[in-house]
DNA sequence: AAAAGTAGGTATTTAAAAGTAACCAACTTG
DNA sequence: CAAGTTGGTTACTTTTAAATACCTACTTTT
């Protein structure tokens, strides 16, 4: 039997299904540190992450609530990317997680803001030739 | 590039990984609200589950110290599992989640014990003939 | 005139996770 | 004496998610 055929239901599970997962909790995290984001910093504040992953993660956040998409139809288009006020709610909580994690080691340490871009981007599709 | 090579760690993704996932959640679920359970038991009531994951779950929980694990080498023999002191102290954020998730109602409803076992447990291998 | 930035979308491949089923030991009960 | 109980393990298959590669359209910069 599949997990999404079995009989159960958890609060608990619905909302960690959003928030978890490769990348989006590492998204989130820097949107909790950040007042608005556009698309290419956020990316380039995720190294490595692929454009694709990067707008369904988001898309994601955004359909349950957690995150605003501000579009502005200008040449080049311009799209922001920030908490709402569920997301600011939730902050509190994923700032508990992060001081558990911290306090039983779970994971070396992580800066809050490493805005120092010394990895290059890297173009996604580097030109053939 | 894959997440896991990715040159980042977050506190808060290292314990979410741990305790979120496809069933990982609604077992702690039982176990928040179980002193202790034996695994045939939990195994009942995760409606669904195989042998299989809930093995790897339980271990995965127990390797980061929120689940003991006590076995007597009784005939048959006897394993219970329980929260640890961590996973005690995990308690108190997972209700949170949970209160966060009705909140929104991101999920219907969740009985914290629905000790009712109408549905059969269906013997995982059943002889052929 | 070519290249790069902007915010993605689409199609295909591949790797990881989960599902399924069978099997085990050792004793107890019918 | 055969079947059931308990707590798993092992091997194999299927499903799902993620990675990879490439594309769009428009503008500014070089």
């Amino acid at each position: 039997m599949k997990f999404s055929d079995a009989p159960i239901g958890c609060p608990m599970d619905s909302l960690l299904q959003i928030i978890s997962g490769p990348w989006t909790t590492y998204i989130l995290w820097r949107l909790v540190n950040l007042e608005s984001v556009r698309f290419g910093e956020l990316k380039r504040l995720v190294p490595g992450i692929s454009s694709r992953v990067l707008t369904e993660r988001l898309r994601k956040l955004e359909d349950a609530g957690f995150v605003t998409r501000t579009y502005k139809p200008t040449i080049p288009p311009e799209v922001s990317y920030a908490l709402s006020d569920r997301g600011l709610e939730l902050k509190t909580i994923l700032n508990q997680l992060a001081d558990l994690s911290i306090k039983w080691e779970l994971a070396e340490s992580c800066e809050a803001q490493p805005l120092r871009q010394e990895l290059q981007p890297s173009a996604e599709a580097p030109p053939i030739a």
